[in-house]
DNA sequence: CAAGATATGTCAACATGACTGACATAAATT
DNA sequence: AATTTATGTCAGTCATGTTGACATATCTTG
């Protein structure tokens, strides 16, 4: 039936592109890890998908739930700046959760503008049924794999985050700035 | 300014949940592994969102392209399970391609109802243009790692992915089916 | 050969989750 | 008192996904 070329690219020509663009130098390029990431990361966030169709909910209410819950007291600029999305789009996801009960807003003690949120009991359950898919899988996938080697992984992983320009969260990842997290 | 509560989450309850659902167990979940993919696959697409711009592509045209060119003569059923999305969704970005000329398509010579698809140079192009991007950023972040460390990463990577109903280029890769991929 | 299955393409309607731009309110800062 | 900041909201648009229906060419099968 299907019948890939596997030669891996590049066959039609290495030389020049239409508008004098040199094509890629196949030699050079990690495809392999370029793939694996791919499929790797379609695959682990296809797991909550799946699972959130039932509540009704899709992506985006996953990433505000995780983060939400797992720092307490995030305001909504530091979500802002973690899923680097507009207020705009962040505000009608946000509301569906306070409406329906998964997340709760404390105005905050020293800056009374701002709405601090929480996970309630509820979107702390969602939260971890979804974390508790991905963390089978990735359970799994280590299973084989060391302490040494989950953290040359864990390094990898690391390197491929930008350092610049941090968001809160990922200063607390990574133990940057003044604070640390208690890790 | 911004205050996180570095807590890691839970701080709430970890008894119940609204309707007797427990809450996460927090101990027992890979919040580490979960968020560092998260900020990796985000920054590692990021690289070639802000070039496709230019282009006026996004993301879903890169998938094409990026696999059109590593596998040609990929048929457009094939491309359909490796991107899993509706033929539909995927005849507008084709069509696009096709019209621009990035793509160009053969009739199969077996099977002439098949549409076999090959990158034209200026496809190759801006394929090699992204996964340069892409290769650059992998290659700083396995720097300090040796090729053990490498091949521990792709072992992870492939142990994330999954195996049940593989497409043809799942095939390709992990070198499972009839066919082997001459690596 | 006729009938059915397959590979592809297309029209129409719709959903989600992004975006920009403009504006409003309350509270903090200067 | 004036300005800035944190947040919320209205209105419109775009990219990319969906379902359902249908058309056309070609291959396969009885």
């Amino acid at each position: 039936m299907t019948d890939i070329n596997f030669s891996r690219g590049a066959t039609t020509s290495d030389s020049q592109g239409a508008e004098g663009v040199p094509a890629p130098r196949s030699g050079e390029m990690r495809w392999d890890i370029i793939e694996l990431l791919f499929f790797a990361y379609r695959d682990f966030v296809g797991d909550a998908d799946h699972e959130l169709e039932a509540f009704g909910f899709g992506r985006a209410h996953h990433r505000v739930m995780h983060f939400v819950y797992r720092y307490p007291g995030l305001k909504v600029a530091d979500l802002l700046d973690v899923l680097r999305i507009t207020k705009q789009s962040l505000g009608r996801v946000l509301k569906q959760l306070l409406d329906e009960g998964y997340i709760v807003q404390k105005t905050g003690n020293n800056d009374r503008r701002q709405r601090l949120l929480y996970a309630t009991p509820k979107g702390e359950a969602l939260v971890g049924k979804l974390a508790g898919l991905q963390t089978d899988r990735i359970t799994s996938a280590l299973r084989d794999i060391n302490p040494e080697g989950v953290a040359v992984i864990s390094q990898f992983l690391r390197a491929m985050i930008d350092r610049d320009d941090p968001d809160k969260v990922l200063e607390a990842i990574f133990g940057t700035g003044s604070k640390k997290p208690r890790e």
